[in-house]
RNA sequence: GGAGAGAUGGCUGAGCGGUUGAAAGCACCGGUCUUGAAAACCGGCAAAGGGGCAACUCUUUCCUGGGUUCGAAUCCCAGUCUCUCCGCCA
């Protein structure tokens, strides 16, 4: 959420910031929203001042004047909340200014390939797809999923279920003792609250699963990503300075409706209502935030070279950046059926968007109260990491070589093949 | 699910319907003292919003939303959350 403090200051700076993003805005209406409603302020004010020295005065014959002028407030009030609700909804479905870095574009063709990694191996045979594989080997269902629930959904079975938790301990144990992420096993359901916090809400209700709880309870929603809890976590406090900054890591499924990509990577477990993911999550002062970016994308992408799966790091561009961000890398592993890399990790810096809205403040030194910067990124995307294993590692034979780092975590297993 | 208790500033915790934006303590900041530190003593210290170039000033805020009243942290109603006891249960 943008201080409208700051926009009235110098709209047309604001405006050309926001240029990038490619999103309507009725500017001429924020600012005639934004006099009105400090005009309207200013009167409400005025009558309240004399409504209270009517009070202090305990002068009986005053009272009845101030019964009137309570009149006169209840209706500016009303007015002007319907003002500053207009005025609030205006700034809440306004993404964060892209940061100076990112780079000018429309979509993700316009993301722009910063670097590779990783070797890619040659194949001597046509490498075949994570699912022909997975079904193949008895171990992926995408049949059984549609008997049980519906599309966009997967049962991973046996070994590639022993290598799927083996892909996300093996995670959390390389962010927690060489990355220095505290761990975190989290709810699975957010508040309204939290989504808003964060930037699900009002904007991005239509991707969001809801529960149904009792009648007239809070709403809560399924979390799309850990980063909802994990970010929220410091809402609504007052940091300390010294206990900055924080670092938070949890392996939870996520929910997501996928609404808008019919149609989209329907083949296979790339697109899934429900996935595994290893979530990122850092709380800093907010001059911080760019050098932690770096940060974390190193962390993120540790994992791969460990691994030992070929990628690429990307910067997002203008257009392609998610609502709260203000710059994104993307790190992207090499499909080999596909021939092209898919993301595998989004990493981002939120600077204040996210901490304005759910008021997470510190002092720093000179005692200033300063809104903390928010980063998340996947570390990694556990559905794809498994995908990316199986097509990287097949064999002609079908057959799944378990990448060193994680045969510890398989009782040392070296294979997965049919028996 | 049944029965109670509670929600106040960064934290702990007082608070007869009218100098209570709020006692006290802790923490924090500044100063005196000290070779330095600690202790002691003195002083400062909430947030949000509006107006003003500024010094400054005004309004709001004691969980949230309604209500009573000239006036509410204080009284009434509804809701949310927390805690204790009982029951049930992974």
């Amino acid at each position: 959420m943008h201080d409208i403090k700051e926009i009235r200051k110098d709209i047309d700076a604001f405006k050309k910031a926001l240029e990038k993003r490619f999103i309507d805005i009725d500017y001429e209406k924020l600012k005639s929203l934004d006099i009105l409603n400090r005009e309207l302020i200013q009167k409400k004010e005025i009558l309240e001042r004399e409504k209270k020295d009517i009070s202090k005065s305990k002068d009986e014959t005053l009272f009845e004047k101030s019964k009137n002028i309570s009149q006169s407030i209840d209706k500016i009030i009303e007015e002007q909340k319907k003002i500053k609700f207009d005025l609030d909804k205006i700034l809440s479905n306004i993404p964060n200014i892209p940061h100076k870095d990112v780079p000018y574009g429309k979509d993700e063709n316009d993301n722009v390939e910063i670097k590779r990694y990783g070797k890619i191996r040659k194949f001597e045979f046509v490498p075949k797809s994570h699912y022909e594989l997975g079904e193949k080997l008895c171990m992926l269902d995408f049949d059984l999923a549609s008997k049980t629930t519906g599309t966009r959904f997967v049962f991973v079975k046996k070994k590639l279920a022993l290598l799927e938790r083996a892909i996300s301990n093996f995670m959390l144990d390389t962010h927690i003792s060489k990355n220095g992420y505290e761990e975190i096993s989290p709810p699975l359901l957010a508040s309204e609250n939290s989504m808003y916090g964060t930037g699900q809400l009002p904007k991005f209700e239509n991707d969001q699963f809801e529960v149904k709880l009792e009648e007239g309870s809070d709403r809560k929603f399924l979390i799309p990503t850990a980063e909802v809890i994990l970010t929220n976590i410091v809402r609504n406090t007052m940091m300390d300075l010294k206990s900055l900054p924080l670092r938070f890591v949890a392996s939870t499924p996520c929910f997501r409706k996928e609404a808008g990509s019919y149609g989209k990577d329907t083949k296979g477990m790339i697109r899934q209502h429900q996935f595994y993911k290893v979530e990122l999550v850092s709380i800093v002062e907010q001059n911080k935030c760019l050098v932690e970016l770096e940060r974390m994308t190193n962390c993120a992408t540790r994992i791969l070279d460990l691994l030992e799966l070929p990628y690429r790091k990307m910067i997002l561009c203008s257009g392609d950046m998610g609502f709260s961000a203000e710059k994104t890398y993307d790190i992207e592993v090499w499909i080999p059926s596909e021939k092209k890399y898919r993301e595998i990790s989004s990493c981002s810096s939120c600077s204040t968007f996210q901490a304005t809205r759910m008021k997470t403040r510190y002092k720093d030194q000179n005692k200033e109260t300063l809104f903390v910067g928010t980063l998340n990124g996947s570390g990694l995307a556990v559905g794809r990491t498994l995908i990316a294993i199986l097509e990287n590692y097949q064999e002609k034979d079908g057959s799944i070589t378990i990448p060193k780092v994680l045969r510890p975590y398989m009782n040392n297993l070296e294979r997965i093949s049919l028996n």
